[in-house]
DNA sequence: TCACCTCGAGATCT
DNA sequence: CTCGAGGTGA
């Protein structure tokens, strides 16, 4: 034997040991020889591959902590996604039935149908990880991110004791295990008892410490946090042969292969079963070594499983049941008005700092005056209070024995009830408490507003925080602070006035606001510091200029105007012409938008103001990334019938306007009657007679022309050969019917789309249907295709057809 | 007209 | 994350 097989036998057989030993000691908790062996074996090892480079493999213990520090993490695509999984909204013993219940309703079962076997695990307070295993060799880690794509954290993982680098045994050829890095209690107490002895700062909670760690850049940080880890799942898996078929026997099968798998897991049978394990584990929940937010019940039979099938976003088949949230007492030491960016006036109790649910919470939003009202919250009472979804602070009740009283004049000071409460019921102010506008809550609103628009500091403040968010304009490094400092000392008064800043500007305004905020700092040092800061605001400044034309159109902050409404706009109009110039009866005609959106859009552009500030941004260098033309969509949504409609003229339905368009040539000879010449129309005497009153205002005659010219002139600018490039007609002539949540498209891009392929989307199904697209959750319509033997596609089937050519093939 | 669903808007804390 | 409100299909 040559001296070099030598060293590799060695080295194998210290991995062999290593791995045994650390199993023994992280997994099974169970470790056969003392740490100082393990260490020497370690240690040797480790000598050997510094000597033998060749030697080194991944999965040799040695290389857990190895690598540099990222720059960032790379993105992981999942094979299979990370879905969440749905929260059981009863957190009383009833959720188990009600899982139950659903469960076998989907199955169609009888009620005295054999009861279901459920696999019972702890749902885990931490940060959901995918492990990849090819041949039984850990390969990449990832984070969930969002469901489709995660990060890549392989680094970190490594560095965790728990998770086997090589599988135990004969390992599938890929396997993916999904589960929950988390930190025990005790782990979590010794690691801020040693960062409080070094007098630094502890941290909050396990959850928080955990997930953070996974996220560390440097591997080397995250190999100082004592983190542990879970299985309880599986992702994508090929070449396993033996592969169980339960999900219990999937993680007894995880447990051989090496990985840790919590023990409190049971199968169970039925609601009774499921709601047996959730009080059991109610009683276990304080005395377990780790955190868990409740309870997740998993139908057990993996091919039961696969029929249930997914809803839009989670599994069928599984349901997490939390435990209540946990609550604090406290007290409400001042109740404070928040103005939003639309001039909302939410209070918010400022509260004495509680510990709850693993942060201290010193603010609790109270929505609006009804609701403050509904729980009679009061300064100086005493409140419950929990995080709502274990996440955002919620005041539940007020501890009315508790509310402090006065004696009421004249009272004998020792007799019983004649006191009153210190403090009145709360009432929102009559006037907005930064520019002192008076507010106004309409009829059938729950929300109180300022009337003061744009005039007012907080409104002009959030509406450019707004416009500079990262969905938005994404101009990095301009916070809270800053905007306030530069609305407060008018450097800027609109969102245009963000790309009239310069060095000086910005720089007087530091110096002013550190100024008021008696912290001057005036060294050179500071000088370059606040040099740089404003010099990389102005480069952030700059490269927001370009965005998408549905960025921009969010960032003017529209009212009703989101993400997603903003993204159709700009994908019908195409244009940001032609979303200013957009009457709102043509507004309403797109998908997803109705009257009161309409009219918000419609009202926003018709402001002087606010299109001298879209004019300023564009004079400012603002060019937004947008369409050559307008969609070839607009001809089908522009139907002269449905823009009739959407002027909701008195008494005219879709059925009259068709008849009446069908008499007059256009939008334009309709515009153009007289009362005698409506009157003569063939209509209902009604509509007519409707029809004619509405046409006698002037305003309305003129917003049909105006109607009428944006038709004719959106589409004109709409290339005829756009429309023959851009939209083939695969379903020239065809009816279709859509039923159920399709995967990807939502029903009106489904429908758009049908339609922009020459195909008519239908709503109920007949003889003359040609298809019907069938999604999840699909319903009756299905069951009718089924009868009448009309064609059932799926979502693919639907799209391959619009990527078909033509119809005749 | 009603029930359902999606979107918008607001707030919290790390 | 939650609530309210707007849009749409039944």
């Amino acid at each position: 034997m040559t001296q070099t097989s030598l060293f590799a036998a060695r080295a194998a057989e210290l991995r062999a040991l290593l791995f045994q030993y650390g199993r023994e000691y992280y997994v099974l908790d169970a470790p056969s020889v003392p740490d100082a062996e393990y260490d020497r074996l370690f240690r040797e090892l480790q000598a050997l591959e510094a000597a033998h480079p060749e030697l080194r493999s991944d999965d040799s213990p040695t290389q857990r902590v190895g690598g540099e520090a990222l720059a960032e993490f790379a993105p992981v695509v999942h094979a299979v996604p990370m879905l969440s999984i749905r929260t059981e909204t009863d957190v009383t013993a009833a959720g188990a039935e009600a899982f139950d219940a659903s469960v076998r309703r989907e199955l169609d079962l009888l009620p005295l149908d054999a009861p279901i076997d459920y696999a019972v695990e702890l749902k885990f307070d931490g940060l959901a990880i995918s492990l990849r295993y090819q041949d039984g060799v850990l390969t990449q880690a990832a984070t969930r991110g969002d469901g489709a794509t995660g990060e890549d954290v392989t680094q970190n993982i490594r560095t965790i004791g728990q998770i086997p680098l090589r599988l135990n045994g004969a390992a599938p050829a890929l396997l993916e295990v999904r589960g929950e890095v988390y930190m025990r209690r005790d782990h979590f107490e010794a690691l801020n008892a040693g960062l409080l002895a070094r007098g630094e700062k502890p941290f909050v909670n396990p959850r928080n410490t955990a997930a953070g760690a996974v996220r560390q850049l440097d591997p080397k940080i995250t190999a100082q946090r004592p983190l542990s880890f879970f299985a309880y799942g599986l992702g994508q898996v090929t070449g396993w042969d033996a592969m169980p078929d339960t999900h219990a026997g999937v993680l007894d099968a995880l447990a051989a292969f090496g990985l840790p798998v919590c023990e409190v897991r049971e199968v169970v049978a039925g609601a009774a079963g499921l709601a047996a394990f959730h009080q059991r584990v109610a009683e276990l929940r304080d005395s377990l070594p780790f955190d868990i937010d409740g309870v997740v019940y998993k139908v057990n039979s993996l091919a039961v499983q696969r029929q249930l099938g997914f809803r839009t976003r989670e599994p069928r088949w599984a349901v997490a049941h939390k435990y209540p949230a946990q609550e604090a007492l406290t007290v409400v030491e001042a109740i404070d008005v928040q103005v939003g960016r639309t001039g909302a006036l939410t209070p918010v109790a400022r509260l004495r700092p509680v510990f709850v649910g693993g942060v201290t919470v010193t603010n609790a939003t109270l929505h609006n005056e009804d609701e403050v009202q509904r729980k009679d919250v009061r300064v100086g009472d005493t409140v419950v209070v929990r995080r709502a979804g274990d996440v955002i602070p919620e005041v539940v009740s007020v501890v009315l024995a508790q509310r402090p009283m006065q004696v009421l004049p004249g009272a004998d000071l020792f007799s019983e009830g004649d006191s009153a409460p210190l403090h009145p019921p709360y009432h929102l102010p009559s006037h907005c408490p930064v520019c002192g506008s008076h507010t106004v809550r309409e009829p059938g609103e729950a929300i109180t507003r300022c009337a003061g628009g744009l005039s007012c500091r907080a409104q002009r403040s959030q509406a450019i925080q707004h416009f500079a968010g990262r969905r938005m304009m994404d101009i990095d490094g301009l916070g809270e602070r800053y905007i306030d400092s530069l609305v407060e000392f008018e450097l800027v008064r609109g969102v245009a006035g963000l790309y009239a800043l310069d060095l000086d500007k910005l720089l007087d305004m530091k110096r002013r606001a550190d100024e008021r905020d008696n912290c001057v700092p005036d060294t050179v040092k500071a000088g370059k510091v606040a040099t740089k800061w404003a010099d990389n605001l102005l480069q952030a400044i700059a490269a927001s200029k370009t965005p998408p034309l549905a960025r921009l159109l969010f960032a003017l902050g529209i009212r009703h105007v989101g993400e997603s409404t903003a993204k159709t706009l700009a994908d019908c109009l195409g244009q940001l012409d032609w979303v200013r110039r957009a009457p709102a009866a043509a507004l309403a005609a797109l998908p997803d938008i109705g009257a009161v959106v309409a009219d918000s859009i419609a009202g926003f552009f018709a402001e002087p103001g606010n299109q001298a500030e879209v004019d300023a941004l564009l004079a400012a260098g603002v060019a937004p990334q947008q369409a050559a033309h307008p969609s070839t969509k607009l001809h089908g949504l522009f139907e002269p019938v449905t823009l009739l409609v959407k002027l909701a003229i008195p008494r005219l339905t879709e059925l009259r306007a068709g008849q009446l368009l069908a008499q007059v040539a256009d939008l334009y000879a309709l515009a153009a009657l007289n009362r005698a010449q409506v009157i003569a129309l063939d209509l209902p005497a009604e509509a007519a007679n409707a029809l004619a009153d509405w046409l006698d205002k002037p305003t309305q005659r003129a917003a049909l022309a105006q109607l009428a010219d944006y038709r004719r002139d959106i589409l004109a600018a709409i290339p005829a050969e756009a429309e023959q490039a851009a939209a083939p007609q695969p379903l020239a002539g065809k009816t279709v019917v859509l039923t159920g949540t399709l995967p990807t498209l939502s029903r009106d891009e489904a429908k758009v789309r049908v339609e922009a392929a020459g195909g008519k989307v239908s709503g109920s199904v007949s003889k003359k249907t040609d298809f019907v697209v069938a999604g999840e959750a699909a319903g009756s319509k299905l069951d009718k295709a089924q009868a009448l033997g009309v064609p059932v596609l799926d979502e693919a089937a639907l799209l391959a057809l619009l990527a078909a050519p033509d119809s005749s093939d």
